[in-house]
DNA sequence: TATTGTTATACTCTATAACTATA
DNA sequence: TATAGTTATAGAGTATAACAATA
């Protein structure tokens, strides 16, 4: 233990895959803690996709958040009951599924936006703007890594 | 739904709270599927944290990754129930339990360090250089962002 | 046969509340 | 009173397996 010694790291032992991993997840659990909204991180980040491509099926969803299909299937069960999504028929595989966002779906998503970032957004402003920049640049890297 | 169109987009959309928001859980949720070795992110994270600090409470290292001190209590039983981490009485405070991780605990770190990590090491061997740069500038501030 | 989506079910992780022991 | 740690319990999120419908 610490006795008045400065908070402990993790990182520095480790390479950076093993660095990134633990802060990845630690931060993780602590923006999972902040909530924010009456959205979990899933279901906003699947409204949010929907809007962002303004349609997509259930299977576009679950790859493109990580998540298995039968979990997507109860995220957006979710979202239709709260009428923020929608489903059509697709117009050519009767197989899938069209989801849009619906006028509420898009409406919340502009009001919870500012709210459900509030805290990480008030950190952020805290950093230096060089900080900031190196996030910035971090974001589409990260991305990437999802994809793979 | 996109038809034969390039991989869909979140960010772009949302500010860089939101981008960095979405994509730090979805990163997260990949890792997670990606599994490796035979303990969980937390489970890792806290045995690393351990072994990286000498010596740690469960509170400690509770405030440390981001979990509450019941959840790190299941955390440190299994690592205990494992022979990875040694519990030892506080010196001066008999309501403290010192943490330290046993030889079992410190080898296994070692030998599971490259495999767990193997694949998101993969990943970061693909990416060029600079861009491995602005993630190893980037752990520190996200590791700042966690500790708020 | 392969794929989309769903249902049924179970597991993992984390949380809150309440308790004990110690400070 | 306050804090460290635990126990009991519950909730959220995600997974696998099996199924129906369609391609």
């Amino acid at each position: 233990m610490r006795m008045n010694s400065p908070a402990p790291q993790v990182t520095g032992r480790g390479g950076l895959a093993e660095d990134l991993h633990i802060s990845i997840a630690r931060l993780s659990r602590r923006l999972r803690r902040q909530g924010g909204g009456d959205l979990s991180a899933t279901q906003f980040a699947a409204l949010a996709a929907v809007d962002c491509n303004e349609a997509m099926t259930p299977r576009e969803l679950a790859d493109h958040e990580k998540v298995r299909p039968p979990s997507m299937t109860r995220v957006v069960a979710f979202l239709v009951d709260q009428d923020l999504l929608r489903r059509a028929p697709h117009p050519t595989d009767r197989r899938q599924v069209v989801l849009t966002a619906t006028d509420k779906g898009r409406t919340l998503l502009t009001e919870r936006r500012a709210l459900r970032q509030a805290w990480l957004s008030q950190r952020l402003s805290e950093l230096t703007p060089d900080a900031r920049a190196v996030l910035g640049r971090a974001v589409p890297i990260l991305e990437r890594l999802s994809r793979a």
